[in-house]
DNA sequence: ATAGGGTTAG
């Protein structure tokens, strides 16, 4: 009788030592054969179910990507705790959680500070607004208002509906909560009210940065993207790398800086990031290695895309699709074909996504029959449903092939409305083989989905000076000035020597303007002896095989 | 004692 509280006196701190012991085991845990050694010496020694262990336990489990068994280590916790519920739902799809928080709300499991930002965030993933604000009410409820994670979450859910308000009213806002209101801002266009923000912030970490510099981006605001990219160096420069306010970029950063160069065809300043970032360790980086890649193939150096590629140890779906897409764009339709069975062969499931580029390349070769193989291929072998730009390739596929009533055939048998980018494709196929009954009728779609587009007209009019109709090209040009939309210039941006210069149609302000023309004049003829015929379509509409090139 | 917030490439 007298030695039970010496007993207890011991065990108990014994019992602490060895839950401690497997909580840090498992936190430092990498593999899954690991795990399950672990996992055993838990159960020999009756730590499961444990109110500290098991949590850990199950976060270990999604951590390595055993949902499954996270999910059932779960069900054999007969009394869980908080943290145990919290560990289910990261071990659940974001969609998941909010119907697993009513389930631990039946259970009368109190949340805590850590549950709410995941449920709060799971309602603004599935855009679930009054579940939302039921849960900003039981928030208010528990007293977890003056929390900055949960409150972070809530801003974030707001803001993907456009009201930011909630932000004043925070008792506790960090550097986290003012990055999540710049990104509201820049997520709904509000421009002056995100750089008015970054100017007000009281601190200011790499995330600050990256939502200023990306939201540009995101609002097109490129050359202002890498304006702010060059003051967030200075001010590290200035910093002396200690703590004098300098922010060191990260890959993040180097991402939307790159997308900008991409955007403006800025190529020195992308080879200048490209320097930039493997003398910071980004060497092999897979973000910025897939963004390195597009903005080579974006600015014309398909040769620097292929380089970068070849360089990346861990490759994923994107860096396939860039490259295959980027070769296909270029013409190295054979190459981006080859890339394909290449990408198969390392496993890698194509999307979508790369079929646009596998279609746009059989259509540079004129490949039909290999295209409506990889386009049977994509539904039976992949399960993709075609989406409106591989119904634009293949409409792009037979007119380029001259088989204008097969593509008409297409168009029809649509399961959606063809958009004004398959119409122009096959207008502009009608062009090279003077098909005038198709022209008019893609015209007369055209003028349904985009009458302020007069390019369009401009097309049929060609069709008809081709034909020699010049009573019909009159009476379309009485028409396109009737409609009284005054053409936009189309305009291009190139980087030359430091700078970015733009250049419109017909633009005769660049000093060398007369030996650009003339350069260009002697290239068209060049390109014209070789039988190519000039396609005015995409160019019209900005689009090049489903990419933006303005 | 357990664990958590904001942004990425086509």
């Amino acid at each position: 009788m007298q030695a039970a509280p010496l007993e207890t006196k011991i065990a108990l701190p014994l019992q602490r030592v060895l839950e401690e012991k497997f909580i840090s085991l498992l936190r430092s845990c990498r593999s899954c054969t690991r795990l399950h050694q672990i996992q055993a010496q838990i159960l020999t020694h009756g730590l499961h179910p444990n109110d500290y262990v098991t949590p850990t336990l199950i976060t270990a489990c999604t951590r390595l990507t055993l949902t499954r068994h996270a999910r059932t280590l779960f069900h054999t916790t007969p009394q869980p705790n908080t943290a145990t519920w919290n560990a289910l739902f990261r071990a659940h799809s974001h969609n998941d959680v909010v119907l697993l928080f009513a389930q631990m709300h039946r259970a009368q499991t109190p949340p805590n500070a850590f549950t709410f930002p995941m449920v709060i965030k799971s309602c603004a993933n599935a855009n679930a607004i009054s579940e939302g604000e039921q849960l900003h009410c039981v928030v208010a409820k528990r007293g977890f208002k003056s929390n900055p994670f949960v409150g972070t979450a809530l801003i974030h859910m707001y803001s993907a509906r456009g009201s930011l308000k909630l932000f004043d009213e925070m008792p506790n806002r960090d550097v986290m909560s003012w990055n999540t209101v710049l990104n509201g801002y820049a997520n709904n266009g509000e421009v002056e009210s995100f750089e008015k923000l970054f100017e007000e912030m009281p601190e200011r970490n790499v995330y600050s940065w990256n939502g200023l510099i990306g939201g540009y981006v995101r609002n097109g605001l490129y050359k202002e993207a890498l304006e702010a990219f060059k003051r967030m160096l200075v001010m590290v420069e200035e910093g002396g790398g200690g703590g004098g306010g300098g922010v060191v970029p990260n890959d993040y950063t180097l991402v939307a800086v790159l997308s900008a160069c991409s955007r403006l065809g800025d190529l020195e300043m992308g080879k200048w990031v490209h320097v930039y970032a493997e003398s910071v360790g980004y060497k092999g980086n897979l973000f910025v290695g897939n963004a390195l890649i597009d903005m080579y193939a974006k600015c014309g150096v398909i040769v620097s895309a292929v380089d970068v590629f070849n360089c990346l140890d861990v490759k994923d779906i994107i860096t396939w699709n860039t490259i295959i897409n980027g070769l296909a764009m270029h013409g190295y339709a054979s190459d981006a074909l080859r890339l394909f069975e290449e990408m198969k062969g390392a496993g890698e499931k194509p999307d979508g996504v790369t079929f646009v580029g596998i279609l746009s390349a059989c259509t540079h070769m004129g490949l039909v029959k290999d295209g409506f193989l990889h386009f049977q291929s994509m539904v039976d072998d992949y399960s993709i449903v075609p989406q409106i730009e591989h119904y634009g390739c293949m409409v792009d596929l037979l007119g380029r092939a001259g088989l204008i009533g097969q593509a008409v055939d297409f168009v029809r048998k649509m399961p959606m409305e063809p958009d004004a980018v398959i119409w122009a494709a096959l207008l502009g196929a009608c062009r090279i083989y003077k098909n005038v009954e198709v022209a008019e009728l893609a015209l007369q779609r055209l003028i349904e989905l985009e009458p302020q587009n007069p390019a369009n007209f401009v097309m049929l009019s060609n069709v008809y000076k081709d034909l020699g109709r010049w009573q019909d090209v009159a009476r379309l040009k009485m028409a396109m000035r009737d409609t009284g939309f005054k053409k936009l210039p189309g305009c291009s941006v190139i980087g030359c020597n430091d700078s970015v210069v733009e250049f419109y149609s017909l633009d005769e302000r660049h000093p060398e303007t007369e030996s650009i023309y003339r350069t260009l004049k002697g290239l068209t003829i060049l390109l014209r002896s070789h039988g190519y015929v000039p396609n005015l379509v995409d160019v019209a509409h900005g689009n090049w095989m489903g990419k933006e090139v303005f």
